[in-house]
DNA sequence: GGTAAATATAACCATTGACTTATATTCAGT
DNA sequence: ACTGAATATAAGTCAATGGTTATATTTACC
């Protein structure tokens, strides 16, 4: 759950909600958000790298390019992490939205699995 | 969105999980998190105060004793900002769930708006 | 009013974090 | 091999953060 940590920068927020559009190259990246926040191409490579150190994006390099991806798996833990205080804010669930959501997390898994092991997770 | 600061601390992650459970004193909440994390009164005390300040929590006292509770607001928040990546890991909804997912949005809208103001937002 | 309990604040210190500029690396093209 | 483009890393600075101990504040109780 350490993904929270680095979550904690504006900045890196709104990289990953650049990147939430689709990959981009780091130069793209730097100079949107560089504008964005008056800092350096530098400051931004640097929040890349701890993006990367926590797995929050991944990186593909075409030639002297390195295209920036969301990875959306620690997103996910953070959702997790919310459900203990969705009660909070929704009504107990009633049956339906409980088969719904019960369904939405077995497509996860499924997803998950490899596949080799796709059992037919038949909806 | 500036609870992501205040979440970007696991001691202050773990006092929230703690209040999920209910509101608690000061006291029992710097003696658990305390002991968890090895850290003082002074130091849990200082926690509660940036999340008094994020308003994650709400302080209530009675005689020498404050009792936090969890304000669940600022958590909508980051649950709305996922928002952008769910697509991610959510395969798109299909009509059954959207409709579901708007009416608990309605719901919601309903439960913020002012007593005055509830009409009748019937399900 | 004095004392003790519960909590917050003050003052200080060490570490971390987010910048900066300067430079290294890596690859494409000639 | 040389040059330039795209990107990352290095080194240094400064402010912010999270901890400590000591102390102030508030309230209950005698």
């Amino acid at each position: 759950m350490n993904a929270f940590d680095a979550l904690g920068d504006p900045v890196r927020r709104e990289i990953l909600r650049l990147l939430a559009g689709g990959e981009r190259p780091a130069g793209a990246i730097a100079q949107t958000i560089g504008e964005r926040f008056g800092i350096s191409q530098p400051a931004v490579s640097q929040h890349l790298k701890v993006l990367r150190e926590q797995e929050l994006v991944t990186v593909r390099s075409v030639g002297t390019r390195r295209f920036y991806a969301v990875n959306p798996a620690p997103l996910r833990e953070i959702d997790d992490w919310l459900m203990a205080f969705r009660t909070f804010w929704e009504p107990a669930l009633d049956a339906l939205e409980t088969e719904i959501a019960r369904g939405k997390r077995q497509r996860r898994l499924a997803q998950d699995a490899s596949p080799s092991d796709e059992r037919k997770a038949s909806a």
